[in-house]
DNA sequence: TATGAATGAGAGTTCATTCAT
DNA sequence: TATGAATGAACTCTCATTCAT
């Protein structure tokens, strides 16, 4: 029982990895059994079918992020404020998404063109996710530390966006996830224009 | 030969919108022949291969965000700021990419999977367009209307990321794409963080 | 109208270059259209289907070979004696099926597969020339210029498998056609074992 | 793991047999599969391609061929002459490529067409077979038993074509197998000219 | 005289899936 | 628990052929 977890989980991992790299219509059973070491006929004992596979990869990927960024930002002191609170949100998706992140990344590329019956199944496990962002940004407004103007919805799905686009381009060479979620957090909090403090300086 | 660009071009709007829609590996040749109103057979009479029909529609793709783009910037009038500059490309881009926007969506899509040859092929064109944001934003910084500590290469792919991002979650029932732009703008620009102005209010 | 016999007689040749160098059933038309310079509907206007254009080329190739063989023996001086009549008809034969041969030599390469139907229609050209080297070697016989023993069905083919086995093996590196020719002619006629004085002298 | 073994049979003889009387590029895989009693998808799991297909024809077609030949001459009594060795090589030749077959005439017929790959991985194993032939006249030679002047590479050559002919002509009704080859040893060792005891009876 | 445009048929090949073992 | 063997369906692509021009 132990031995049939330890491959299913091969199995798993190796599906997520190849979701990831190749798409789910791009990537074929044959692809993640090499990948799993095993042969294409035994993913069939432990997952229905590639669908299934595929949904249960969606699911470990939200789950994945999910878990991150709920206990990182649970682990913040009480005396944290929202903006720290949100930045950390911001720094653990980014870095749940960029290292070893093959179940979260896996889920942003293929959720858009999952076939239907695999989207339903994995809906709702993204709205507590995308809920859980919701309630972070409402506080923060609650609490004075946002904009009252702001609409949220909007702000949490450009927050989103820009990050999952990261994993389009990152590259390890350059900036650290740290620096770049420290940058980011910047960017969205105060803006890219000059501040009143600057402004006035430059205006002298 | 007036016929056959007509075809032609039936089959290129298929081909975007099925590539959209279902995703290169997704899409099958006699999808894009049936929404084409031909044969498969009769593609390879216009084109040499799937292959080079995806090069072909991630061409027109990122071609049309980028003359759409620059064509709406260059019609300010001379006294626009830096900042309308770049608001209206935000807004250019982001109309650009969700009305009728088969091609540009395509290629935000499926660029990430496209076969290394297609990449290849398309890599200079993606830079161009790249290199336009980035000689915008560096204009903005050196006319004082960008805070001088911003990293403008993630400022811009933050602001990319969150705008191709729309294309997952956009629903033509909400605000207007005019309004999500403004939105956007403000965000970037001015930060979600309550204003020096506000601050003092809520603080008072 | 002498510029369609041009044409035409481009495409057979092409046809014949084709056919002997991939086979009938490896060629396409695009193959045969590209090498003669036209596109391959236009094969259309001067031939019925590819079936016809391998016919034409079949024809050809035994109407090449038979009338080059029959004037070089009939060229022969009236004191020719038979052995020097057979040895003209393969050095001939040879020489046609070797040098700018590619009508021969489609010829001898496809007729054992090509549809039956045209087979049939090729079939009697063939006998006619097989009936010139029954002639050939008949008289030979009678004139007592040949074993009275030999079966000259078998000679016959015996002779022209050898010849024609040469165009899979011949290369223009090696001795000259006149040679191998006249080595086969002493093969044929004499034999490979000692004749009769080596061996005395030998066995001396 | 038996089971594979007979199916994998099946569609080899099969594939050996089309590949003899259509041509490869003639043959298609359905018919092939339609002859061995699979699907065509099936012959997947047992070649890699139809060029494999081929390449394991080609090569059994040389073994079969080459193997009979050799223990054929080896089975002679150790007093048989060198010209009783060729004689056993051309009959065993010739009976190998005209009854059950269909390796062996495949290997003829298709050899010369065949993809450049599959002619590259196939090479060695005719040089093989024509170095046993070279090997056998050169000793025959050697013995004296063969005429000093002869040139072997085209003796074996002629030889060679001459039998390899016969796949185009025989037919089951006329002579046996056994008095073919007999009569083929004796047009290339004694020649069809008379012999100079019936030249001096004849001219008498 | 020749071809641009199109296509039906069929090619080789891949793939998700099944099932007996 | 895993796989060898097989396959139906579908895929990309090629090809001989047609027909209006």
């Amino acid at each position: 029982m132990k031995k049939s977890e330890v491959t299913k989980q091969r199995i798993l991992d190796a599906a997520a990895r190849m979701f990831r790299l190749k798409g789910y219509a791009g990537t074929s059973l044959n692809d993640i059994a090499e990948l799993a070491e095993v042969r294409a006929a035994s993913i069939y004992y432990h997952f229905e079918s590639k669908d299934d596979l595929l949904g249960t990869v969606l699911d470990i990927g939200i789950d994945r992020i999910s878990e991150a960024v709920r206990s990182a930002v649970d682990g913040l002191p009480d005396s944290a404020t929202h903006r720290q609170k949100v930045c950390m949100a911001i720094e653990t998706h980014l870095a749940t998404l960029l290292q070893h992140g093959d179940y979260t990344a896996a889920n942003i590329i293929n959720f858009g063109l999952a076939p239907e019956a695999i989207r339903a199944r994995h809906h709702d496990r993204r709205e507590v996710y995308g809920d859980y962002w919701r309630v972070l940004l409402a506080a923060a407004r609650e609490a004075g530390e946002l904009r009252a103007s702001a609409d949220l919805s909007l702000v949490r799905l450009y927050i989103i966006g820009a990050l999952n686009w990261a994993e389009e381009w990152y590259r390890e060479e350059g900036k650290t996830i740290a620096e770049m979620a420290s940058e980011c957090c910047t960017i969205f909090f105060d803006g890219i224009a000059p501040s009143a403090g600057q402004k006035a300086t430059s205006a002298t």
